[in-house]
DNA sequence: TAAATTTGGTTTATATTATAAACTTGTTTA
DNA sequence: TAAACAAGTTTATAATATAAACCAAATTTA
């Protein structure tokens, strides 16, 4: 039987901010919201739930005199991104 | 920037019954049941959304007296399909 | 320097979606 | 013939994604 995806993972958005934080060390929300295309709100909000579950970590600063969010994905979150792309495979790859 | 995904076949449950469809001639509902684990009123919804998307086809006919509900991949379907497969791998294989 | 605009977001409301629960129709079996 | 089962469908509810509205601070412009 097919295994279950995450369905932490399994969203459209969350997915790409996942992709990018998997590839580079660490990233801003202005720069997540450039390469996703995503409103503001709905990032902002994507973005709490992978906080929430422990997939990223997010840091407040600021460069210069403006408000920065930097978000890093974390250990359980590159384990959790890994299985779910395993576990796509399998629904990709069929039987033919 | 990342591909829009197919927000149709982004979906577990519908993905899972395409892709098990791309892999043969023919299933009917019982045997999607059964490989999905999911419950009858949610494969008849998704099945009936995959219909109406043009995706696959639906037979309804007897296997001796009890009904059945054959269903069939179409040529859009296996074409949607596969560029979901694609779009998908975008996301999966960051640049790191 | 005051008003308007931009930046970098958050909060809240709405629309969509997935899922489960309840129901239907007909068939077997005890 | 009553109870249980098969194969679904319909409807209601819960979860999710998304967009719209809002906010505070900084910057630009008149």
């Amino acid at each position: 039987m097919l295994p279950k995806l995450d369905p932490l993972l399994h969203s459209e958005l969350r997915l790409a901010v996942m992709s990018i934080l998997a590839g580079v060390d660490e990233a801003d929300f202005t720069y997540l919201k450039k390469q996703t295309g995503a409103t503001s709100g709905n990032l902002s909000v994507q973005i709490d739930k992978l906080t929430t579950a422990g997939y990223i970590t997010v840091e407040k600063g600021f460069k210069g005199k403006m408000p920065r969010t930097t978000c890093r994905i974390t250990p359980a979150g590159q384990e959790a991104f890994s299985n779910y792309v395993e576990a796509l495979k399998e629904y990709l790859s069929t039987g033919k």
